[in-house]
DNA sequence: TTCATTTCTTGTCATAGGACAAGAATCAAT
DNA sequence: ATTGATTCTTGTCCTATGACAAGAAATGAA
């Protein structure tokens, strides 16, 4: 599959002209990661925006007591984009990094602001974007406060089975926010069930 | 204070020219809403952008059990905005109701349209809100899960004094994601100290 | 294959917060 | 002032999850 039809999945495209095309397929490169790799470290500006096209990744942030807490996951075919460091300019306070090798797409921010102020739909697609991102985190924070852990185990086992399939439990319990401990409970007793 | 200075305080309107600033005190305007007033119901499309100048206001959502979530206050000062409802022209599932009696200055969704692409610094203040809207909202999650009841409680009350003195208790437990009992309990254990 | 490291499971005990119910205090409307 | 309705506090008991520690299983490097 190359770029174009990449990001006619990953974006609206259909209307774009064939020069806007050109311009968008050339702001985009192909990149590929490693195990282990971090494509953000906190304290600096987070200065890319890369759709995944293979692997997982995950971004984590460091609590008060130093635990590393998973914020999200990033699979295959969603965008991997820290929104306040990006857009404000400002050291974020996240870290993402590769939970297995893998590669995608990615533009700077320089390029998404030529894309940006350049094509207008472009500009609807990416505030689309943001504000279902938005919601998204909504619906999240909700969660958190109406479901038990059970529940939203299983959300995420329904909404992201490459998840549950390919990340350490650790992982998964911290973003779940409970331990690993209770989680692998969790997890028993929904296997008896 | 007159409608230009109020949105100078509320966007930085320092490089905005005399013409600017018209249009935009011409597509604001004051409105008051009473104790109980309801400013955005679930299933409608939110249709304004408020900055409030008096009073208290509070979103919430029902969760699926019926209870009803507080998920954000609107104290003086801070924007009444349902983000994805109001940018993607969807029912929000959200309910934002007056605490107490006050006043705000509000903008419609056509209005801010024509702001937002006529005057390139609005465009740019608007997307900042966005994103630290965002910001805030990522830290609100995280602290769900890295921090006990009791310190989001102290959180707030630094924050958000008006919150505390002026809101019922059972909105802030909603809000701080537990029951207005143990939000008892815990403003209890505080006063010992 | 073997050894070391990391990941996952399980046990025991502790604790924050929930469920439910009964009072007390506050507020509103006549 | 009186009544009724909220709102807030408190008691008792219960449950989900955490803390800590010890194994078991899986993984990876030599």
């Amino acid at each position: 599959m190359d770029k174009a039809q990449i990001l006619a999945k990953a974006f609206n495209t259909s209307s774009f002209s064939p020069s806007e095309m050109d311009k968008m397929t050339s702001l985009f490169e192909f990149v590929s990661f490693q195990k282990g790799d971090f494509v953000l470290q906190q304290g600096t500006v987070a200065n890319n925006l890369m759709i995944v096209l293979e692997g997982l990744l995950r971004s984590f942030a460091i609590d008060p007591d130093g635990n590393e807490i998973t914020t999200s996951f990033h699979g295959k075919g969603s965008g991997v984009l820290e929104v306040a460091s990006f857009f404000l300019r400002v050291p974020t306070k996240e870290n993402t990094q590769a939970l297995s090798d893998g590669k995608g797409l990615k533009i700077s921010f320089e390029g998404f602001q030529e894309l940006f102020h350049s094509i207008p739909n472009f500009r609807e697609a990416g505030r689309a974007r943001l504000v279902n991102g938005f919601f998204a985190l909504k619906n999240r924070s909700l969660s958190m406060i109406t479901e038990s852990a059970e529940n939203r185990y299983l959300q995420l086992l329904e909404t992201h089975p490459q998840v549950i399939a390919e990340a350490p439990l650790k992982h998964i319990a911290t973003y779940l926010g409970i331990t690993d401990t209770s989680l692998s409970r969790i997890r028993r007793e929904l296997s008896k069930k």
